[in-house]
DNA sequence: CTCTAGATAAACT
DNA sequence: GTTTATCTAGAGT
């Protein structure tokens, strides 16, 4: 069973390799990234707000935001203020309606903005659960290796590695700076 | 490979 | 009112 209130970079290492379901459309995940509640790159540094109050809601909870005005990415809530953003996953199902959401463009699920279209999540997904109705996460069942590495895109905490990948993945968002591996999962 | 335009919600001044 | 933001597609070198 996959813990969803423990440190944030826990809930992130224990996603990598674990399977999400949106609505029937998904796979297993490849890449994440953690960011905490006393975080200057977590969009709950500033505290509660409209955007971010999904990410105070209970652990397991789903938080959407709207990133560079055109990109939907999701995330799962851990502890109040914390959430692990979906970098990449592996397309497993619902692999027609992802293309078709992504209008064939390809890849499907590499990186956290096509991540959100080929899923088909909105920002009225916010605040919803990893349940099994509408979202869905299956805890990863074998040992995997991790790489391990900083965070994209951000521009405060720059330095933190908080990012985490499926070792000899293909289909990452980017590559992991050499040095990233030999971090065993338990 | 690098560069740039594009898109809009919310925080900030 | 202005700036920034957990990016991506498409064009250019």
């Amino acid at each position: 069973m996959l813990i969803f209130d423990q440190e944030i970079t826990g809930l992130a290492r224990d996603l990598i390799g674990a399977r999400l379901f949106v609505r029937g459309t998904g796979g297993m995940v490849l890449e994440t990234e953690a960011y905490g509640r006393n975080d200057p790159a977590s969009h709950s540094f500033r505290g509660p707000s409209t955007r971010n109050a999904a990410m105070f809601g209970p652990p397991g909870s789903v938080y959407v935001y709207l990133s560079y005005g055109c990109h939907l990415c999701l995330n799962v809530v851990g502890r109040a203020g914390e959430a692990v953003l979906i970098r990449a996953m592996l397309p497993e199902a619902g692999v027609a309606l992802m293309r078709e959401r992504r209008r064939g463009g390809a890849p499907l699920l590499a990186g956290p903005g096509r991540t959100g279209q080929a899923l088909g999540i909105g920002l009225a997904d916010n605040g919803k659960r990893f349940d099994g109705a509408e979202f869905t996460l299956e805890s990863r069942t074998e040992a995997r290796e991790l790489l391990v590495g900083p965070r994209i895109g951000i521009t405060r905490a720059a330095d933190l590695p908080w990012r985490f990948g499926l070792a000899e993945a293909s289909g990452l968002s980017r590559a992991f700076p050499a040095q990233a591996r030999g971090n065993n999962l338990a």
